[in-house]
DNA sequence: TCTGAAAATGGACCTTT
DNA sequence: AAAGGTCCATTTTCAGA
């Protein structure tokens, strides 16, 4: 379904989706027009869910990232349902994994500062009875953060 | 610093970096030129990190996402540095990040299959002495996947 | 794959605050 | 000076042959 042209282009445009379809063409051996069409093809069928800017989050004023983490009271389907819903609706909140193992909820913040956070937990977590216990990670660096997958090419 | 012309044209272009300068221009009221020197000074300013293509993991093989949180034996800074290098260079990982709390590094991991994820414990976790446990969470569901911050011009 | 039309980008230059 | 607008050249996209 990918040949390596595919995975190729989305090595590239992962690494900067800005570089010109002609600078891609030549990079990967194909013509522009055939860079075009894969490159609509791709978008298309949601291989490429969407384009978007990276922000630098110190540069705009969210210098604070922080990973929660939540144990739920009751795994019953419309409780966790509503609590996805509302993470999914939380701007602040720009990661929410439903996960197996100790807890059942892995969270990323951007927030401005501690306060904000603070004023989050007790909407999003001590407001919610199905909230069991939360557990807060405050990052000091942000060592690494992408969504890049390794599409590499096979060889 | 950044004024609301600039805060509502990144929070447009998180959403959709694919949106011609004309048609935000219009949507911002400004010109297209305008537009266009904004956009360049915020890339230049390091506002705006980088342009990137966001996949649909499972549609190019890389269905499991996984959340892993390791507590270190020792903090000393050169073998902190050394493991953020490690985990700066695995494709697999696609965030990592240097918390305080009970655990000292997040990260979440990108693979094709357990097995796959299997191989890089034994790599970068049961190989690095300075490692003292980890744990590991599989993720059941990607909720809300992205790295937005919620940039709002103020009213 | 090639060619060309339409669209988008980005510079030059002038005007406004 | 700093930033906006208009106009125009160049580059890029993208469809038809």
């Amino acid at each position: 379904m990918l040949d390596n042209y595919d995975l190729k282009l989305l090595s590239e445009i992962q690494r900067n989706a800005d570089t010109p379809q002609s600078e891609l063409a030549s990079r990967i051996n194909l013509s522009p027009a055939a860079v075009n069409r894969r490159l609509r093809r791709l978008a298309d069928e949601g291989v490429i869910d969407r384009y978007t800017a990276i922000l630098a989050p110190e540069k705009v004023g969210y210098p604070l990232t922080i990973v929660s983490m939540i144990e739920v009271e009751s795994e019953q389907i419309d409780l966790l349902d509503a609590m996805k819903r509302t993470f999914e609706a939380c701007p602040q909140i720009q990661q929410c994994y439903y996960v197996a193992g100790e807890w059942d909820f892995v969270l990323i913040f951007s927030v401005r500062h501690m306060e904000e956070y603070n004023d989050l937990t007790r909407q999003l977590f001590f407001a919610n009875n199905n909230v069991k216990r939360f557990k807060t990670l405050v990052t000091m660096s942000r060592v690494k953060a992408g969504l890049d997958i390794p599409v590499a090419p096979s060889a």
